[in-house]
DNA sequence: CTAAACGTTCACGTTGGCGTGAAGGTCAAG
DNA sequence: CTTGACCTTCACGCCAACGTGAACGTTTAG
């Protein structure tokens, strides 16, 4: 699979997909005239870091993360028991940024109710 | 109280209330020197601006989101009626976010158990 | 009166995750 | 053999929320 087939089978474009293996998130095989070549595992790496992108994290830290992601999370890569107090950091992080978004997210509904209890006078 | 005193109470650098003024955020009255000078209000707004933002929101939604709420959002400022369908876009923006925060934090959790799991042997 | 500690307005720098050409190489089809 | 649809590597652009001086005015304490 060339990088314009696996930009259709993820939605994401050849760009990112580009970016991603700069920062070694997605190191593709090479065909002798360089043209990039994935797997379908490589499909399956691109969603990972989507949604680990798209929870905030840097993309150095989806690097360090990735390599621990053995089949949903039940092993451990060897070389990732360095790596769990970066990772409960993140996951406070993560904790802290779920309790802002409830806190904004009750703000938002209560303006949203008292505006449609405003309409429908 | 002057911009570098609304900095202390809320932790908050000068450069950045300037530029929530600039944004229409946190509009302060100004001396005839041209000094900015700000009300007890003004910290309770700046906290809310915070807040939003560490949500995600950006200026623009911010600015509009802030005058709606008045009193913990138990009533809703005129004019505010016709931004519900923006708020409520960005209310499902809000779920989203979250439900991924909800995925990524459970495949770290994972990690870092079975991370733990190992190193205990 | 003077010096320090404030304040002001530009205006350019930073960071991350890409978008968007530019300039050119590769390859299968007609 | 040429066209066109791919691919490659630069390399600059963008956006948001500020950081960081620069150059200069204001206020207050001694």
């Amino acid at each position: 699979m060339r990088i314009s087939a696996l930009a259709r089978r993820t939605g994401v474009s050849a760009r990112a997909l580009r970016y991603y293996e700069e920062k070694g998130l997605l190191v593709p095989e090479r065909t002798s005239a360089g043209y990039r070549v994935y797997t379908e595992e490589h499909v399956e790496t691109v969603r990972r870091i989507r949604i680990l992108l798209a929870a905030g994290l840097n993309s150095d830290m989806v690097r360090e993360i990735l390599p621990c992601m053995v089949a949903d999370g039940e092993f451990l890569a060897p070389g990732c028991e360095d790596l769990i107090a970066e990772f409960e950091r993140e996951l406070q992080r993560i904790d802290t940024q779920i309790a802002e978004l409830h806190d904004v997210r009750s703000a938002l509904t209560g303006i949203i109710t008292a505006g449609k209890a405003l309409a429908s006078r």
